[in-house]
DNA sequence: ACTCTTTCGATACGACCCGTAGCGTAACTG
DNA sequence: CAGTTACGCTACGGGTCGTATCGAAAGAGT
């Protein structure tokens, strides 16, 4: 989304250690600042560049801010731990130890307020963050139907994975960053079992 | 934590009616233009007053329009549906009715990006928004525990309290904030069977 | 009526930031 | 070496924040 391929055949290559910097830098400021304070300049300053050579990647600084903010969430994964329930509570904690970095909490809130009102920025939020994130209830989903855990699919299950996915989602994000309380062992271990009682009562209609 | 009333014996009066005009034009400009092109200049333009009124009122934009939103969520209520289900639906459609309004929405997910780096934003928007919340889930718990639809408490009520609450509203902002999709009548339903069913499977342990 | 106190409107101001433009230089290619 | 592109640097226009200043207005008390 910066850098072009086609029709780059000579002249001095763009450094990927700067980009690298220069995301580093504003993953450091977005902490320290927040979106509002977070400027162009203190980023270059950090990275050791030239603002110009900000603005030459980036359009912008949403832009700029969302790619910094992409690559943080990139590390969740769904390790098979055995069973439906440890499945959830793995990727619960996971999701929450992401949430309690102060840089990945500050830069989800800062990015999706910004997008309340920008149409197009939440289209690029939902497509590089929350779709990507919806893998991992879809996964959970097949293995637990693989293991007998929860009875196969009948019809479309787009409109269970995205319930399921609000709920967890939600409930994680509301209690660590609205509510401010702490996401431990126990907390995911009573969420888990009100919403597999909850799916196991749904089920059951 | 604008107008002094100790020490106030004389002097030209403020004006409640300006107070009135700056909020609303607060809340508009928040809704056309989010909070990072919202301008004092602007909202008092709006308001029909001086850009120094604003700042003998709010010490800075942020205290502004966190007043400004705070009115908004004065209007939730928890009327007795007649039933746990009824009820829970009832105030799962009116929060999502809220978030649904672009002030409420825009408001919301601005000021929480704003206290990320913020202590006392936070302190202010937790007791402000957060706790005042609370209450329709300990109205919507003791109904259900007088109808005989729950069982009463044994010991501190608090930590489930908390869960619900995180639950209910984090699914509901997740949906309508960051998924933006519909929080409608069939969505509430489906959420509330499977928060009841997980709260019925988690007495019964 | 007169004074005192406080608020109001209007204007100007310094500081900061965004995003752009221009220029000379560095890096890489054929 | 010539051509092309990225880079650092500087400067700029436009906008905003928050403050300062000053005269006028609106009440309260005597």
């Amino acid at each position: 989304m910066c850098a072009r391929e086609t029709g780059r055949r000579t002249g001095r290559p763009r450094s990927a250690e700067a980009d690298r910097a220069i995301l580093d830098a504003a993953r450091q400021a977005l902490v320290e600042l927040g979106w509002g304070r977070l400027s162009m300049g203190d980023v270059a300053a950090r990275a050791g560049v030239a603002k110009t050579t900000l603005y030459r990647r980036w359009a912008n600084k949403n832009e700029l801010v969302v790619d910094a903010v992409a690559a943080l969430f990139d590390e969740l994964e769904l390790p098979d731990r055995g069973s439906l329930r440890a499945d959830v509570e793995g990727v619960v904690l996971q999701f929450a130890a992401l949430l309690e970095q102060p840089a990945t909490r500050t830069a989800l809130m800062a990015v999706v307020a910004e997008a309340t009102h920008d149409e197009a920025l939440r289209r690029r939020i939902r497509a590089a963050i929350v779709d990507r994130q919806k893998r991992l209830v879809i996964e959970g989903r097949r293995r637990a139907q693989e293991r007998g855990e929860i009875p196969p699919d009948d019809g479309d299950p787009t409109a269970q994975v995205d319930l399921i996915f609000d709920v967890i989602a939600g409930a994680v994000v509301h209690r660590a960053l609205v509510s401010c309380e702490p996401v431990d062992a126990d907390w995911a271990a009573r969420f888990t079992t009100v919403l597999l009682g909850g799916l196991a009562a749904a089920s059951a209609i």
